[in-house]
DNA sequence: GTCAAAGTGGCACGATGTGCCATCTAGTCC
DNA sequence: GGACTAGATGGCACATCGTGCCACTTTGAC
Protein backbone atom coordinates (compact mmCIF):
# COMPACT_ATOMS: atom_id res chain seq x y z
CA UNK A 1 0.00 0.00 0.00
CA UNK A 2 1.20 3.48 -0.76
CA UNK A 3 1.97 5.83 2.11
CA UNK A 4 -0.76 8.30 3.07
CA UNK A 5 -0.85 10.84 0.23
CA UNK A 6 -0.33 14.46 1.14
CA UNK A 7 -3.19 16.88 1.52
CA UNK A 8 -2.33 18.46 -1.80
CA UNK A 9 -2.41 15.08 -3.50
CA UNK A 10 -5.76 14.17 -1.98
CA UNK A 11 -7.25 17.49 -3.04
CA UNK A 12 -6.04 16.97 -6.57
CA UNK A 13 -7.69 13.57 -6.67
CA UNK A 14 -10.89 15.04 -5.27
CA UNK A 15 -10.88 17.80 -7.87
CA UNK A 16 -10.23 15.27 -10.62
CA UNK A 17 -13.22 13.20 -9.56
CA UNK A 18 -15.44 16.24 -9.11
CA UNK A 19 -14.72 17.32 -12.67
CA UNK A 20 -15.24 13.80 -13.98
CA UNK A 21 -18.59 13.39 -12.24
CA UNK A 22 -19.77 16.83 -13.25
CA UNK A 23 -18.91 16.01 -16.86
CA UNK A 24 -20.60 12.60 -16.71
CA UNK A 25 -23.76 14.12 -15.30
CA UNK A 26 -23.92 16.79 -17.99
CA UNK A 27 -23.14 14.29 -20.75
CA UNK A 28 -25.92 12.02 -19.52
CA UNK A 29 -28.41 14.82 -20.13
CA UNK A 30 -27.05 16.60 -23.19
CA UNK A 31 -25.00 15.74 -26.24
CA UNK A 32 -21.29 16.45 -25.85
CA UNK A 33 -21.38 19.15 -28.51
CA UNK A 34 -23.98 21.03 -26.48
CA UNK A 35 -21.90 20.99 -23.30
CA UNK A 36 -19.17 23.62 -23.09
CA UNK A 37 -16.03 23.29 -21.03
CA UNK A 38 -17.17 26.35 -19.17
CA UNK A 39 -20.32 24.53 -18.05
CA UNK A 40 -18.36 21.52 -16.78
CA UNK A 41 -15.78 23.67 -15.02
CA UNK A 42 -18.50 25.76 -13.46
CA UNK A 43 -20.40 22.70 -12.26
CA UNK A 44 -17.20 21.32 -10.75
CA UNK A 45 -16.35 24.64 -9.13
CA UNK A 46 -13.09 25.29 -10.93
CA UNK A 47 -11.95 27.69 -13.62
CA UNK A 48 -11.67 26.77 -17.28
CA UNK A 49 -7.91 27.03 -17.06
CA UNK A 50 -7.80 24.53 -14.23
CA UNK A 51 -10.02 22.13 -16.11
CA UNK A 52 -7.46 22.01 -18.89
CA UNK A 53 -4.76 21.18 -16.37
CA UNK A 54 -6.60 17.96 -15.53
CA UNK A 55 -7.92 16.97 -18.93
CA UNK A 56 -6.96 17.74 -22.49
CA UNK A 57 -10.51 17.83 -23.83
CA UNK A 58 -13.97 17.81 -22.30
CA UNK A 59 -14.64 14.29 -23.55
CA UNK A 60 -11.58 12.94 -21.74
CA UNK A 61 -13.03 14.13 -18.47
CA UNK A 62 -15.00 10.90 -18.07
CA UNK A 63 -11.92 8.69 -18.51
CA UNK A 64 -11.35 8.12 -14.76
CA UNK A 65 -14.89 6.78 -14.46
CA UNK A 66 -14.34 4.32 -17.30
CA UNK A 67 -11.00 2.98 -16.10
CA UNK A 68 -11.82 2.24 -12.48
CA UNK A 69 -12.16 -1.46 -13.21
CA UNK A 70 -9.16 -1.73 -15.49
CA UNK A 71 -6.61 -1.04 -12.74
CA UNK A 72 -8.02 -3.92 -10.74
CA UNK A 73 -7.64 -6.73 -13.19
CA UNK A 74 -4.31 -5.47 -14.43
CA UNK A 75 -2.75 -5.89 -11.01
CA UNK A 76 -4.67 -9.14 -10.58
CA UNK A 77 -2.99 -10.57 -13.65
CA UNK A 78 0.40 -9.23 -12.68
CA UNK A 79 0.16 -10.81 -9.24
CA UNK A 80 -1.48 -14.04 -10.28
CA UNK A 81 0.78 -17.05 -10.16
CA UNK A 82 -1.36 -19.50 -12.04
CA UNK A 83 0.70 -21.64 -14.33
CA UNK A 84 -1.20 -21.18 -17.57
CA UNK A 85 -1.79 -17.69 -18.87
CA UNK A 86 -5.35 -18.23 -20.06
CA UNK A 87 -6.31 -19.46 -16.63
CA UNK A 88 -4.71 -16.47 -14.94
CA UNK A 89 -6.48 -13.99 -17.18
CA UNK A 90 -9.81 -15.75 -16.87
CA UNK A 91 -9.46 -15.82 -13.11
CA UNK A 92 -8.53 -12.14 -13.01
CA UNK A 93 -11.60 -11.24 -15.04
CA UNK A 94 -13.91 -13.21 -12.79
CA UNK A 95 -12.60 -12.01 -9.44
CA UNK A 96 -12.21 -8.36 -10.45
CA UNK A 97 -15.63 -7.99 -12.02
CA UNK A 98 -17.24 -9.88 -9.16
CA UNK A 99 -15.80 -7.60 -6.49
CA UNK A 100 -16.66 -4.55 -8.58
CA UNK A 101 -20.24 -5.78 -8.79
CA UNK A 102 -20.45 -6.10 -5.01
CA UNK A 103 -19.89 -2.41 -4.49
CA UNK A 104 -22.77 -0.06 -3.96
CA UNK A 105 -25.63 -0.35 -6.37
CA UNK A 106 -25.82 3.35 -7.10
CA UNK A 107 -22.30 3.59 -8.46
CA UNK A 108 -23.07 0.60 -10.70
CA UNK A 109 -26.17 2.28 -12.09
CA UNK A 110 -24.24 5.49 -12.71
CA UNK A 111 -21.63 3.55 -14.64
CA UNK A 112 -24.40 1.98 -16.65
CA UNK A 113 -25.88 5.37 -17.45
CA UNK A 114 -22.51 6.67 -18.49
CA UNK A 115 -21.97 3.67 -20.75
CA UNK A 116 -25.34 4.21 -22.37
CA UNK A 117 -24.45 7.81 -23.12
CA UNK A 118 -21.08 6.61 -24.33
CA UNK A 119 -22.64 4.30 -26.90
CA UNK A 120 -24.86 7.06 -28.28
CA UNK A 121 -22.37 9.89 -28.55
CA UNK A 122 -19.59 9.72 -31.12
CA UNK A 123 -17.06 11.66 -29.08
CA UNK A 124 -17.64 9.62 -25.95
CA UNK A 125 -17.45 6.44 -27.99
CA UNK A 126 -13.99 7.53 -29.09
CA UNK A 127 -12.95 7.81 -25.45
CA UNK A 128 -14.36 4.37 -24.72
CA UNK A 129 -12.39 2.91 -27.61
CA UNK A 130 -9.23 4.66 -26.48
CA UNK A 131 -9.60 3.32 -22.96
CA UNK A 132 -10.03 -0.19 -24.28
CA UNK A 133 -7.14 0.22 -26.66
CA UNK A 134 -4.85 1.27 -23.85
CA UNK A 135 -6.07 -1.67 -21.82
CA UNK A 136 -5.12 -4.00 -24.64
CA UNK A 137 -1.72 -2.34 -24.93
CA UNK A 138 -1.11 -2.70 -21.21
CA UNK A 139 -2.17 -6.33 -21.31
CA UNK A 140 0.30 -6.98 -24.12
CA UNK A 141 3.10 -5.80 -21.87
CA UNK A 142 1.88 -7.87 -18.95
CA UNK A 143 1.73 -11.02 -21.08
CA UNK A 144 5.14 -10.32 -22.57
CA UNK A 145 6.52 -10.02 -19.05
CA UNK A 146 5.26 -13.46 -18.10
CA UNK A 147 6.13 -15.13 -21.39
CA UNK A 148 9.19 -13.35 -22.77
CA UNK A 149 9.75 -15.95 -25.49
CA UNK A 150 6.18 -15.99 -26.81
CA UNK A 151 5.34 -15.13 -30.40
CA UNK A 152 4.55 -11.38 -30.38
CA UNK A 153 1.62 -11.88 -32.72
CA UNK A 154 0.05 -14.50 -30.48
CA UNK A 155 0.52 -12.15 -27.54
CA UNK A 156 -1.36 -9.39 -29.33
CA UNK A 157 -4.13 -11.79 -30.25
CA UNK A 158 -4.57 -13.02 -26.70
CA UNK A 159 -4.61 -9.46 -25.37
CA UNK A 160 -7.23 -8.53 -27.94
CA UNK A 161 -9.34 -11.54 -26.98
CA UNK A 162 -9.30 -10.63 -23.30
CA UNK A 163 -10.02 -6.96 -23.88
CA UNK A 164 -12.84 -7.69 -26.28
CA UNK A 165 -14.43 -10.20 -23.97
CA UNK A 166 -14.78 -7.51 -21.33
CA UNK A 167 -15.63 -4.73 -23.78
CA UNK A 168 -18.39 -6.62 -25.59
CA UNK A 169 -19.81 -7.79 -22.29
CA UNK A 170 -19.99 -4.25 -20.97
CA UNK A 171 -21.50 -2.91 -24.17
CA UNK A 172 -24.11 -5.63 -24.17
CA UNK A 173 -24.79 -5.06 -20.48
CA UNK A 174 -25.26 -1.33 -21.02
CA UNK A 175 -27.58 -1.89 -23.95
CA UNK A 176 -29.73 -4.57 -22.33
CA UNK A 177 -33.29 -3.54 -21.52
CA UNK A 178 -33.08 -4.04 -17.77
CA UNK A 179 -31.20 -6.32 -15.43
CA UNK A 180 -30.13 -8.75 -18.14
CA UNK A 181 -30.82 -12.42 -17.64
CA UNK A 182 -27.17 -13.45 -17.75
CA UNK A 183 -24.74 -12.28 -15.09
CA UNK A 184 -22.03 -10.06 -16.64
CA UNK A 185 -19.27 -11.79 -14.69
CA UNK A 186 -19.97 -15.28 -15.97
CA UNK A 187 -20.69 -13.86 -19.40
CA UNK A 188 -17.33 -12.10 -19.63
CA UNK A 189 -15.50 -15.19 -18.43
CA UNK A 190 -17.31 -17.37 -20.94
CA UNK A 191 -16.63 -14.87 -23.71
CA UNK A 192 -12.92 -14.91 -22.96
CA UNK A 193 -12.93 -18.71 -22.92
CA UNK A 194 -14.58 -18.77 -26.33
CA UNK A 195 -12.32 -16.16 -27.89
CA UNK A 196 -9.10 -17.63 -26.54
CA UNK A 197 -9.96 -21.30 -27.01
CA UNK A 198 -8.06 -21.57 -30.28
CA UNK A 199 -5.00 -19.56 -29.29
CA UNK A 200 -2.13 -21.95 -28.82
CA UNK A 201 1.55 -21.51 -28.09
CA UNK A 202 0.95 -19.69 -24.82
CA UNK B 1 -22.99 -1.60 -61.25
CA UNK B 2 -23.98 1.98 -60.75
CA UNK B 3 -24.63 4.14 -63.77
CA UNK B 4 -21.80 6.38 -64.90
CA UNK B 5 -21.64 9.11 -62.26
CA UNK B 6 -22.03 12.66 -63.42
CA UNK B 7 -19.10 14.99 -63.90
CA UNK B 8 -19.96 16.80 -60.70
CA UNK B 9 -19.99 13.53 -58.80
CA UNK B 10 -16.65 12.47 -60.23
CA UNK B 11 -15.09 15.79 -59.34
CA UNK B 12 -16.35 15.51 -55.81
CA UNK B 13 -14.77 12.09 -55.48
CA UNK B 14 -11.53 13.43 -56.95
CA UNK B 15 -11.51 16.34 -54.53
CA UNK B 16 -12.19 13.99 -51.63
CA UNK B 17 -9.24 11.82 -52.56
CA UNK B 18 -6.97 14.78 -53.19
CA UNK B 19 -7.67 16.10 -49.71
CA UNK B 20 -7.20 12.66 -48.17
CA UNK B 21 -3.86 12.09 -49.88
CA UNK B 22 -2.62 15.57 -49.09
CA UNK B 23 -3.50 15.00 -45.45
CA UNK B 24 -1.84 11.56 -45.37
CA UNK B 25 1.33 12.96 -46.89
CA UNK B 26 1.54 15.76 -44.36
CA UNK B 27 0.72 13.46 -41.45
CA UNK B 28 3.48 11.09 -42.53
CA UNK B 29 6.02 13.88 -42.09
CA UNK B 30 4.66 15.86 -39.14
CA UNK B 31 2.61 15.24 -36.06
CA UNK B 32 -1.10 15.98 -36.50
CA UNK B 33 -0.98 18.86 -34.03
CA UNK B 34 1.66 20.55 -36.18
CA UNK B 35 -0.44 20.34 -39.35
CA UNK B 36 -3.15 22.97 -39.73
CA UNK B 37 -6.30 22.52 -41.74
CA UNK B 38 -5.12 25.46 -43.81
CA UNK B 39 -1.99 23.53 -44.80
CA UNK B 40 -3.99 20.48 -45.87
CA UNK B 41 -6.54 22.55 -47.76
CA UNK B 42 -3.81 24.52 -49.46
CA UNK B 43 -1.94 21.35 -50.46
CA UNK B 44 -5.17 19.92 -51.88
CA UNK B 45 -5.97 23.14 -53.71
CA UNK B 46 -9.22 23.95 -51.94
CA UNK B 47 -10.33 26.53 -49.43
CA UNK B 48 -10.63 25.85 -45.71
CA UNK B 49 -14.39 26.15 -45.94
CA UNK B 50 -14.53 23.47 -48.62
CA UNK B 51 -12.32 21.16 -46.57
CA UNK B 52 -14.90 21.26 -43.79
CA UNK B 53 -17.61 20.32 -46.26
CA UNK B 54 -15.80 17.03 -46.90
CA UNK B 55 -14.48 16.22 -43.45
CA UNK B 56 -15.42 17.24 -39.93
CA UNK B 57 -11.86 17.36 -38.60
CA UNK B 58 -8.41 17.20 -40.13
CA UNK B 59 -7.76 13.75 -38.66
CA UNK B 60 -10.84 12.34 -40.37
CA UNK B 61 -9.40 13.28 -43.72
CA UNK B 62 -7.47 10.00 -43.91
CA UNK B 63 -10.56 7.88 -43.33
CA UNK B 64 -11.15 7.10 -47.03
CA UNK B 65 -7.62 5.69 -47.24
CA UNK B 66 -8.19 3.42 -44.24
CA UNK B 67 -11.55 2.04 -45.36
CA UNK B 68 -10.71 1.05 -48.92
CA UNK B 69 -10.39 -2.60 -47.93
CA UNK B 70 -13.39 -2.72 -45.65
CA UNK B 71 -15.93 -2.18 -48.44
CA UNK B 72 -14.55 -5.19 -50.24
CA UNK B 73 -14.93 -7.84 -47.61
CA UNK B 74 -18.26 -6.47 -46.45
CA UNK B 75 -19.81 -7.12 -49.83
CA UNK B 76 -17.91 -10.40 -50.04
CA UNK B 77 -19.59 -11.63 -46.87
CA UNK B 78 -22.98 -10.33 -47.94
CA UNK B 79 -22.74 -12.13 -51.27
CA UNK B 80 -21.11 -15.31 -50.03
CA UNK B 81 -23.40 -18.30 -49.93
CA UNK B 82 -21.27 -20.64 -47.89
CA UNK B 83 -23.36 -22.60 -45.45
CA UNK B 84 -21.43 -21.95 -42.27
CA UNK B 85 -20.83 -18.38 -41.19
CA UNK B 86 -17.26 -18.84 -39.97
CA UNK B 87 -16.31 -20.31 -43.32
CA UNK B 88 -17.91 -17.44 -45.20
CA UNK B 89 -16.12 -14.80 -43.13
CA UNK B 90 -12.79 -16.60 -43.34
CA UNK B 91 -13.17 -16.93 -47.09
CA UNK B 92 -14.07 -13.26 -47.43
CA UNK B 93 -10.99 -12.25 -45.45
CA UNK B 94 -8.69 -14.37 -47.57
CA UNK B 95 -9.99 -13.39 -50.99
CA UNK B 96 -10.38 -9.68 -50.22
CA UNK B 97 -6.94 -9.22 -48.68
CA UNK B 98 -5.35 -11.30 -51.43
CA UNK B 99 -6.79 -9.19 -54.23
CA UNK B 100 -5.88 -6.02 -52.34
CA UNK B 101 -2.31 -7.25 -52.07
CA UNK B 102 -2.13 -7.82 -55.81
CA UNK B 103 -2.67 -4.15 -56.53
CA UNK B 104 0.22 -1.88 -57.26
CA UNK B 105 3.12 -2.03 -54.86
CA UNK B 106 3.30 1.71 -54.38
CA UNK B 107 -0.20 2.05 -53.00
CA UNK B 108 0.55 -0.78 -50.59
CA UNK B 109 3.64 0.95 -49.29
CA UNK B 110 1.72 4.21 -48.90
CA UNK B 111 -0.88 2.41 -46.84
CA UNK B 112 1.88 0.95 -44.72
CA UNK B 113 3.39 4.37 -44.15
CA UNK B 114 0.01 5.78 -43.20
CA UNK B 115 -0.56 2.93 -40.75
CA UNK B 116 2.85 3.54 -39.17
CA UNK B 117 1.97 7.19 -38.66
CA UNK B 118 -1.43 6.09 -37.37
CA UNK B 119 0.14 3.95 -34.65
CA UNK B 120 2.40 6.76 -33.46
CA UNK B 121 -0.10 9.62 -33.38
CA UNK B 122 -2.87 9.65 -30.79
CA UNK B 123 -5.38 11.47 -32.96
CA UNK B 124 -4.85 9.23 -35.95
CA UNK B 125 -5.03 6.19 -33.70
CA UNK B 126 -8.47 7.38 -32.67
CA UNK B 127 -9.53 7.44 -36.33
CA UNK B 128 -8.15 3.94 -36.84
CA UNK B 129 -10.13 2.69 -33.86
CA UNK B 130 -13.27 4.40 -35.12
CA UNK B 131 -12.92 2.82 -38.55
CA UNK B 132 -12.50 -0.61 -36.99
CA UNK B 133 -15.38 0.00 -34.63
CA UNK B 134 -17.68 0.87 -37.51
CA UNK B 135 -16.47 -2.22 -39.35
CA UNK B 136 -17.45 -4.35 -36.38
CA UNK B 137 -20.82 -2.64 -36.19
CA UNK B 138 -21.46 -3.25 -39.87
CA UNK B 139 -20.40 -6.87 -39.53
CA UNK B 140 -22.86 -7.33 -36.69
CA UNK B 141 -25.66 -6.27 -39.01
CA UNK B 142 -24.46 -8.56 -41.80
CA UNK B 143 -24.32 -11.55 -39.45
CA UNK B 144 -27.71 -10.74 -38.01
CA UNK B 145 -29.10 -10.66 -41.55
CA UNK B 146 -27.84 -14.16 -42.25
CA UNK B 147 -28.73 -15.61 -38.87
CA UNK B 148 -31.79 -13.73 -37.62
CA UNK B 149 -32.35 -16.15 -34.73
CA UNK B 150 -28.81 -16.12 -33.40
CA UNK B 151 -27.96 -15.03 -29.87
CA UNK B 152 -27.14 -11.29 -30.13
CA UNK B 153 -24.21 -11.64 -27.76
CA UNK B 154 -22.65 -14.40 -29.83
CA UNK B 155 -23.12 -12.26 -32.93
CA UNK B 156 -21.23 -9.40 -31.33
CA UNK B 157 -18.47 -11.76 -30.25
CA UNK B 158 -18.03 -13.22 -33.71
CA UNK B 159 -17.97 -9.76 -35.28
CA UNK B 160 -15.35 -8.66 -32.77
CA UNK B 161 -13.26 -11.75 -33.54
CA UNK B 162 -13.29 -11.09 -37.28
CA UNK B 163 -12.55 -7.39 -36.94
CA UNK B 164 -9.74 -7.99 -34.47
CA UNK B 165 -8.14 -10.65 -36.64
CA UNK B 166 -7.79 -8.12 -39.44
CA UNK B 167 -6.92 -5.20 -37.17
CA UNK B 168 -4.18 -6.99 -35.24
CA UNK B 169 -2.76 -8.39 -38.47
CA UNK B 170 -2.56 -4.93 -40.01
CA UNK B 171 -1.04 -3.39 -36.90
CA UNK B 172 1.55 -6.12 -36.73
CA UNK B 173 2.25 -5.83 -40.45
CA UNK B 174 2.74 -2.07 -40.16
CA UNK B 175 5.06 -2.43 -37.22
CA UNK B 176 7.19 -5.24 -38.63
CA UNK B 177 10.76 -4.30 -39.48
CA UNK B 178 10.52 -5.04 -43.18
CA UNK B 179 8.65 -7.47 -45.36
CA UNK B 180 7.59 -9.70 -42.47
CA UNK B 181 8.25 -13.40 -42.76
CA UNK B 182 4.57 -14.38 -42.60
CA UNK B 183 2.14 -13.37 -45.33
CA UNK B 184 -0.54 -11.03 -43.93
CA UNK B 185 -3.31 -12.87 -45.76
CA UNK B 186 -2.63 -16.27 -44.25
CA UNK B 187 -1.91 -14.64 -40.91
CA UNK B 188 -5.26 -12.85 -40.81
CA UNK B 189 -7.10 -16.00 -41.81
CA UNK B 190 -5.30 -18.02 -39.15
CA UNK B 191 -5.96 -15.33 -36.55
CA UNK B 192 -9.68 -15.42 -37.31
CA UNK B 193 -9.70 -19.20 -37.09
CA UNK B 194 -8.08 -19.05 -33.69
CA UNK B 195 -10.31 -16.32 -32.30
CA UNK B 196 -13.53 -17.86 -33.57
CA UNK B 197 -12.68 -21.50 -32.84
CA UNK B 198 -14.58 -21.52 -29.57
CA UNK B 199 -17.63 -19.57 -30.69
CA UNK B 200 -20.54 -21.95 -31.00
CA UNK B 201 -24.18 -21.54 -31.76
CA UNK B 202 -23.59 -19.95 -35.16
C1' DG C 1 8.14 32.89 10.69
C1' DT C 2 10.34 32.26 6.19
C1' DC C 3 10.71 30.32 1.85
C1' DA C 4 10.58 27.27 -2.17
C1' DA C 5 7.33 24.43 -4.66
C1' DA C 6 3.09 23.66 -6.54
C1' DG C 7 -1.97 24.50 -7.57
C1' DT C 8 -5.13 27.97 -9.32
C1' DG C 9 -7.16 31.82 -12.06
C1' DG C 10 -7.19 35.40 -15.56
C1' DC C 11 -5.74 37.03 -20.03
C1' DA C 12 -4.32 36.73 -24.76
C1' DC C 13 -3.91 34.33 -28.87
C1' DG C 14 -3.82 30.92 -32.69
C1' DA C 15 -6.61 27.10 -34.30
C1' DT C 16 -10.98 24.74 -34.83
C1' DG C 17 -15.61 24.07 -36.67
C1' DT C 18 -20.02 26.16 -38.38
C1' DG C 19 -23.69 29.47 -40.14
C1' DC C 20 -24.56 32.68 -43.69
C1' DC C 21 -24.31 34.76 -48.13
C1' DA C 22 -22.22 35.80 -52.67
C1' DT C 23 -20.24 33.69 -56.79
C1' DC C 24 -19.55 30.39 -60.25
C1' DT C 25 -20.24 26.06 -62.73
C1' DA C 26 -22.96 21.71 -64.23
C1' DG C 27 -26.94 19.95 -66.21
C1' DT C 28 -31.75 20.91 -68.01
C1' DC C 29 -35.37 22.88 -70.64
C1' DC C 30 -36.84 25.77 -74.40
C1' DG D 1 -27.26 28.35 -78.67
C1' DG D 2 -29.41 30.82 -74.56
C1' DA D 3 -31.74 31.14 -70.05
C1' DC D 4 -32.58 28.97 -65.61
C1' DT D 5 -32.12 26.05 -61.43
C1' DA D 6 -29.45 23.20 -58.31
C1' DG D 7 -25.39 22.52 -56.20
C1' DA D 8 -20.35 23.22 -55.31
C1' DT D 9 -17.12 26.60 -53.79
C1' DG D 10 -15.02 30.63 -51.29
C1' DG D 11 -14.95 34.41 -48.03
C1' DC D 12 -16.40 36.31 -43.71
C1' DA D 13 -17.93 36.36 -38.95
C1' DC D 14 -18.36 34.14 -34.72
C1' DA D 15 -18.43 30.86 -30.72
C1' DT D 16 -15.59 27.54 -28.83
C1' DC D 17 -11.34 25.07 -28.08
C1' DG D 18 -6.74 24.40 -26.22
C1' DT D 19 -2.31 26.50 -24.62
C1' DG D 20 1.43 29.81 -23.16
C1' DC D 21 2.33 33.21 -19.88
C1' DC D 22 2.12 35.68 -15.59
C1' DA D 23 0.31 36.86 -10.99
C1' DC D 24 -1.77 35.14 -6.77
C1' DT D 25 -2.55 31.80 -3.12
C1' DT D 26 -1.73 27.63 -0.46
C1' DT D 27 1.05 23.74 1.13
C1' DG D 28 4.67 21.67 3.58
C1' DA D 29 9.49 21.85 5.03
C1' DC D 30 13.20 24.23 7.53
Amino acid sequence: MAAAPSLTERRKQATLLEIAEAAAELFAEHDTKDVTVEAIASAAGVSIRTFYRYFQTKEEAVTPLLTVGARGWQTAIAESNAGDLRGAIGEAITTTLATAGDEDREALERTRGLLRATMKDQRLAAVWRRVNGESEQRLCELIADRKPDADPFAVRLLAAAATDAIRVTFEHWAGADEASAVDPVTRAAAAFDQLSAGIDGL
